[in-house]
DNA sequence: ACCTATTTGTCCGTATGTATG
DNA sequence: CCATACATACGGACAAATAGG
């Protein structure tokens, strides 16, 4: 499991690990049942404190997208699938606004737009 | 405000603060527009930490029922007000249950049991 | 049935950042 | 510019659930 984060970006520590799971998750290379490193690992490897881990961890888990229990770990529910699903799908509506000379940021910032 | 919480209870502190303040609402006390008593403050006056009240309105906020703003404190949502209603219901609910023979402790399981 | 290691859960304390008024 | 109050991150400690020997 590949977890980066970049100490200059003004996003939120938890959120960039929460991201880079989701990442995992959405290539495949995280399926359901598979387990994510124990937190005070991550933290370490990181550089950063294990509650940082623990709340990207915990926010996953209020997405559905892991299950969390003492001495268990943290596992990756069946949602997982539906993500990696949903990335062909905004690969493709990327690639149509592509074709309209849209950039992905700006595209992003159509989808934040619409979201709220 | 009035929140209270049982220092020998097994649920969570942060869950007793929350669930203080969602009895405020359902009761009619703290209406929408109303603000929540700044975090620190309920901490010291319950001799617990910060983050133990902040997690609490956080999580308040997660189900939509305030809306938190760094600077201006912790404000009641309209989705307060389904709270009461759903307090009628609920309480509705209870007098059916006890007209079976059903204390609410075994109607909270069986709720309990069916959400999940 | 017991014990131990693992791992998350909760709580505390502190410091700094940042939007609001 | 200043005070307020939440947001984030750090650090440490102990509890509780799970798994395995």
């Amino acid at each position: 499991m590949l977890i980066r984060i970049d100490p200059t970006s003004d996003t939120a520590l938890y959120d960039q690990v929460a991201a880079s799971v989701r990442a995992e998750m959405a290539s495949g290379r995280l399926a359901a049942g598979d387990r994510l490193p124990v937190a005070r690992e991550v933290a370490a490897s990181l550089a950063i404190n294990v509650h940082t881990v623990l709340k990207a961890y915990q926010n996953l888990r209020d997405e559905g997208l892991v299950d969390m229990r003492r001495g268990r770990g943290v596992v990756v529910t069946d949602a997982a699938a539906s993500l990696v699903l949903l990335t062909e799908d905004i690969r493709a509506l990327v690639g149509r606004a592509a074709a309209l000379g849209l950039s992905p940021a700006t595209l992003a910032a159509l989808v934040k737009e619409i979201t709220v």
